[in-house]
DNA sequence: AATGAATGAGAGTTCATTCAT
DNA sequence: TATGAATGAACTCTCATTCAT
């Protein structure tokens, strides 16, 4: 996901390294300040090196960010799908999938608080970030009506109104009260709440 | 909702008008640029007053964007409000409180704009703005389902839940289409789904 | 010559100052230290004022060299043509113009050293600055032509001749030797060249 | 011209091309960007070297420089004397070492754009470069002055004058111009202004 | 009540130089 | 002999805030 090339050349070994951990740095002190507040110079403490070595790695303050944008919308896609691949209905795929991107949340706190400041920092990546979460889901959505499996009616639309319900019952429990999960009795009441939204036929079990 | 004061003296009518002015120019201009690119000096020019003059009524750039969010989430809750008042059914009430969202969120892009910067430029006021929104919901939606209006449950969940669908929704058809209103098909989808994730009984309408 | 208002606004007197201050504080230090190694933060200690002061008055380091340029082009050519405009042969004239030059030099050195970095700080300057220079002498020399107080020829060779002896000479003998004018030897050589290049008839005196 | 050894070891072959690599590498770089726009960097790639390469020959950006300035000294110098070698009279080698300097401006532009940095670069060289062309240039005019050539004087006040008419001549109509040489009434303008300016006696051809 | 000139801390960024490989 | 990753000092520039008027 992340380039291995700087100006054409590909990475040394150590260079592959001092960029990881740059990037890395990157999502730890841009999650807990904020771009705006996170100069680079903590950021370059944070990895532990000197702070012209940033400019050998990346363009600018932006471009690590844009970086940084991308990546997490990697990981967090993969983790949903590779976490919901084993499902038997739509239903119990978007619990799965709701489940793994809960415990992606609490992992990477950064996946918020950094999509939330793309809005002036890089708005393109933010639409970016949200037209790729959408694409599968969108298509997930489509096959499950043909099916009958769910409701009828425009997946596009559904799509968007579930990642809401992700997106905001994530940020009440998981990232405001700091939890590692949503607590059981959020999570069924989720569950049921999903289940009559997208109209599945049967219990979705 | 925003002072009427400062430092104790209450505000002489041209005070208030320039505080008046002041405000208004943050909103748009925080709205377009952004928080950290909005300079006291934009902002000032933009109300058409001098620079100091912004000290008089405001102790800093924080504080005007605090009064700012607490100014737009009691316009958002009004107009929600009073939308929704005459409606009969819960689920009624629902769809004309998600219209009046809209119809808010076209006319003041500024609210998502400036709501979602206020993760890092101001926490408090975050937390204080969706615990606002959510706390008249909360209630009104324990009393539905006290009435056997829509399907038993956490009403918190569902609060969260349907705001989430509001937001997402709000950004991907008002937002970034620049509409000022959801296109029709996408309102009656949206209606559908949202009387199923509230579980109405009867038609809703 | 230079500009008396910032960004539309004239300024005021208090401001004019400031501008004024800055100025001549760049020319001392950029004639001293050279463009590149005069940072801005000694330009305005120089100055005796803040290093935001700096950016209210002009745009940038670029902008006040040019404008320096432009200021010292306008003061070396006013003084030139002051000391000579009572002469009343053309040999005269440009011995009187010469001995000013040479003043003008040893009062600022910035001329020389300014100019001479003008050649990649602001090629255009530099252009302009020569230009300029040699606009009246060209049209003065073909004057004296045509009334047969020179020999005749392309006016505009012979200016840049006469430039390029004003040039070196006064780099040698006033700049290299901190001098306050020409050893008194010197410019009675000089005037006899000079004489002689022209092709003046008479003693020229 | 240039060392042959560093650090006393005298230069591989290897090692004697790509110092002449990196010597004509500055040539070209400091010609074009100037000398405080032309990185190490841009200089190691234009000689095709690593970074660290630089330093193996040079002892840091300062040093190359002024080898280069001793190197265009000393190839001007010789294609002046070369080129004049021939003349019978003193005019005449006048004439023809002005060709050449022209000829060897416009084959080596970095000459002036070089020489114009030093001032603050630089400034031994600046003035070893200026006083190794005099040299020669004002024992020639006192030979001349005595064999009664061209008019008596002060040799070096004439020496001086002459480089000048050179160098601005040299600029305006090769350097600015971008030309190959002189335009040929250009020149003869200015065969006859120096024969004039050194009192040559008869045609000077 | 209103102004805008002044400030300096701190931002992002560049680059000559070093040194382990 | 050659490399290029790493460094940190120094640069230009921005801006929230103060205060004399």
């Amino acid at each position: 996901m992340t380039d291995t090339s700087v100006s054409g050349r590909p990475l040394s070994t150590r260079g592959a390294l001092t960029r990881r951990r740059l990037l890395e740095a990157a999502e730890s002190v841009f999650a807990e300040l904020g771009y705006h507040n996170a100069s680079i110079v903590k950021l370059t403490e944070a990895a532990g090196v000197g702070q012209g070595t940033f400019y050998l790695y990346f363009q600018g303050k932006r471009q690590i960010f844009d970086e940084l944008v991308l990546d997490l919308n990697h990981r967090v896609r993969r983790a949903m799908t590779e976490a919901s691949s084993g499902a038997e209905t739509r239903a119990e795929r978007e619990l799965l999938g709701f489940a793994a991107f809960f415990r992606f949340t609490a992992e990477h706190p950064a996946l918020y608080r950094i999509i939330r400041q793309a809005e002036f920092v890089s708005p393109e990546m933010l639409h970016r970030h949200y037209d790729k979460l959408t694409e599968g889901y969108v298509a997930g959505l489509g096959e499950a009506m043909e099916k009958g499996e769910i409701a009828e009616g425009d997946p596009e639309v559904l799509a968007w109104a579930l990642m809401g319900i992700g997106e905001l019952v994530g940020m009440r429990w998981i990232l405001w009260a700091g939890a590692d999960e949503l607590p059981p009795g959020v999570f069924d009441q989720l569950a049921t709440i999903i289940q009559r939204a997208i109209g599945a036929s049967g219990d979705g079990r």
